[in-house]
DNA sequence: ATAAACCCTTGACCTAAATCAAGAAACAAG
DNA sequence: CTTGTTTCTTGATTTAGGTCAAGGGTTTAT
């Protein structure tokens, strides 16, 4: 699973099928690709991204991070959780902002030059759109975390939680516990007291698979983004009608 | 005050110093400027900045209105406070995401469709790095709210605040007490204990006015961002040294 | 100048979630 | 399978900040 430069062009069709590269094609992305590096990081490491080190543009080929900050007294918060395909560009901060980057497991990251990325900007006017729609769906998820985290009580947040892993994926908890609660700023011991709570209203996570007594219990926890994803969004059953 | 039609290529001179429009001439940006719409709203008006409606640009010329989310329960979180010269761009969210524009003064904007937008970073290279210059500043400064709002306690907040206000302008306090407590994720009542509490340590806020007793009592509130701004910055004094 | 509206402050009290502590489950390695 | 390690759960307690209530200031309008 090590990708080295022999074998970078297997990646290439990886790469092609990312939404930053949407309407692009092998020939237009060449000398980008030909730019590609690739940089491993093992389970627990944590690196800090400052912008002068990392003035790149990462992808997750394989493996888990958590870009959190931390404070003098050891607090932290999760501004976003890096699963595969998820793009981390500390390119696009400021010279003095920090974030660390928290491996959960061994990771395989793909990175881009400021200056490659740049250049494919310039180049091709739809690769720029492509950042700026980025961008845009890091504005906006950014947004919606503070709003969730904010707003929502200890119970809302994990069935908001729930719901969300509901309608993008596959009825499964993709992450442990532990990294969730983080992610949701809360305590493991309040997540758990959560589910507990949930689980009376016919809301099971059983081994990180999430079953349901009647099938809408989570739709009191839907926000209208995620239900815009929903089979059920729009017919008269869905609270966002 | 009220621009129209007429009038408005007096405005370019004022747009062209926009931090949006930087690296850009007069010659340039005419056919986007000829797009420029302008639009009054007054004071406690709400406006659902949907991206259905508002598929555009706006640019705060005159007044102030906070963009806030409103849950059911009528809590509610300001996302940004849009101050004269602040850009909103509704145009960058998803169809389903909506916020709320809070017209705190009577006000007006001047906007951009989403088309002209699209024009002008077709045609100017420039144009799409000042966008993505835009929203990569509207991340950055997301995620540092995240922080402070999440990390910090009541006090620290206050602080924050005040070292920001401090460094970026003129030692005061640019919005009501109840506005910035808004801000920060508190109450007033918390917003106005912190304020007694800084008091003890040498911070004053007299009728918006901040005073410090020794000059230095705000550098613990500091963060490494609103630091670079500091003229103590790098010195032994600053707790960034 | 006076009233009305709004904003700010202070005190008493409450509550959601954090913290602390101790087991129980789940998982990994030998 | 056994042992050690990490993760999760449950209970008791604490706490920061919210809520409620009342009074004081300040600005705006007539």
């Amino acid at each position: 699973m090590i990708p080295n430069k022999e074998h970078l062009e297997r990646y290439h069709s990886y790469l092609l099928r990312l939404p930053i590269f949407n309407n692009l094609t092998q020939e237009e992305l060449q000398p980008l690709f030909d730019a590609l590096q690739v940089r491993q990081f093992h389970k627990n490491e944590i690196v800090m991204f400052n912008s002068k080190e990392h003035s790149r543009l990462y992808i997750n080929f394989d493996g888990l991070f958590k870009l959190t900050k931390i404070d003098e007294r050891g607090d932290e918060i999760v501004l976003k959780i890096v699963d595969k395909k998820d793009l981390v560009s500390p390119m696009h901060f400021s010279p003095h902002y920090d974030v660390a980057a928290d491996f959960v497991k061994n990771t395989t990251l793909f990175y881009f030059s400021q200056e490659s990325i740049a250049k494919a900007m310039a180049e091709h006017h739809q690769f720029s759109l492509n950042i700026v729609q980025y961008l845009a769906d890091s504005v906006q998820s950014l947004m919606l975390s503070a709003e969730v985290l904010r707003l929502k009580t200890a119970k809302e947040k994990v069935g908001w939680y729930l719901v969300h892993s509901k309608v993008n994926a596959t009825f499964e908890l993709p992450y442990s516990k532990s990294l969730t609660a983080a992610y949701l700023g809360m305590q493991p011991e309040s997540f758990s007291r959560a589910l507990s709570e949930l689980k009376k209203e016919g809301v099971i996570l059983d081994n990180k698979k999430i079953r349901l007594e009647n099938g809408d219990e989570l739709c009191t926890y839907c926000d209208p983004v995620t239900g815009s994803n929903c089979a059920f969004f729009k017919t008269s059953e869905c609270v966002h009608h």
